[in-house]
DNA sequence: CTGAACTCGGACCGAAGAAGTCGGGTATTC
DNA sequence: GAATACCCGACTTCTTCGGTCCGAGTTCAG
């Protein structure tokens, strides 16, 4: 468990791949579905999202398609994937207003809301950049390695 | 997305309540159900699945029921989850034999490998005892924290 | 030795959400 | 005005989670 969904792993890509074609002005829908052999209807779907979240620009017409609205190495992989799968918890009691009321015993979640925040710290701390950078650097290890603190 | 699935939580709960209360010999599935508010039947199809990964003791006949196979302190969140859930990944493409071999372009599971490592150190080095500890304990925070390193 | 209390374990089902499809509408360029 | 591409909601399919049911095996008390 703990995966997150198709949708998310797909406009990682497409950000990804954007990222690597900073020269072209656009690219369509199509393009980057095809790249990947990803059904394009819901790449389209899932590109749209990440334009309504400000990530993307979209210029329709020939020659139309999306682009990154931001520098690569600004826009967080947390921030993707917040934009198309929402907001994400540890916990099953998404703590929303009800939650866990009819157990009043949810003293679990608290520590877990701790892993939770670290998850999302680290989420943070990577770049489209970060992601399209390490295309082909398979030993030469970087030294780009962060800290995340866990209190409990 | 991203959030553990509720007998993960259930389990979680059900090993916290029995670090509680370490002098009873066996606390049956119904006792721990009945104190949380949870289903007993589905409570006890996860102990036993815990009972199969070993964390867990079963003792049948009367005055039977569950107790930690081993110190609350020994046992980390990670255990509980992957007795329960599975192994978890982080990417979509959960690496089997297939795997994304159909797109072979899942260049971002690489960082995102490094993320799922980084968020099962952090679980593995939450154990029980941490979770049974934290019972009352709202504004006196400990020094427990923990480094997380993650290299790109 | 018989029955109560308990664990064991598989089969089963409904609901929810993810993955993917379809179709109509709008904007832009040539 | 036709081709290209984005926009967007509705719909179907599929998987999995959450939960229930029931039968069988164990243990212990009286």
């Amino acid at each position: 468990m703990l995966k997150l969904t198709k949708k998310a792993d797909y406009g990682l890509m497409a950000l990804k791949y954007l990222a690597e074609h900073p020269e072209t002005p656009a690219l369509s829908a199509k393009d980057i579905a095809d790249a990947y052999g990803i059904p394009a209807q819901l790449l389209a779907k899932i590109l749209q999202q990440l334009t309504k979240s400000g990530l993307l620009r979209s210029h329709a017409g020939m020659n139309g398609g999306y682009a990154l609205a931001r520098e690569a190495r600004e826009v967080s992989a947390y921030e993707v994937i917040l934009a198309i799968d929402g907001p994400f918890f540890i916990t099953s009691c998404t703590k929303g207003k009800t939650g866990c009321e009819l157990t009043p015993s949810c003293t679990i979640r608290e520590p877990l809301a701790r892993v939770n925040d670290t998850i999302a710290g680290v989420l943070k701390s990577i770049s489209i950049q970060d992601l399209a950078e390490h295309e082909h650097s398979h030993g030469h290890a970087r030294d780009t390695s962060s800290l995340v603190a866990l209190t409990l």
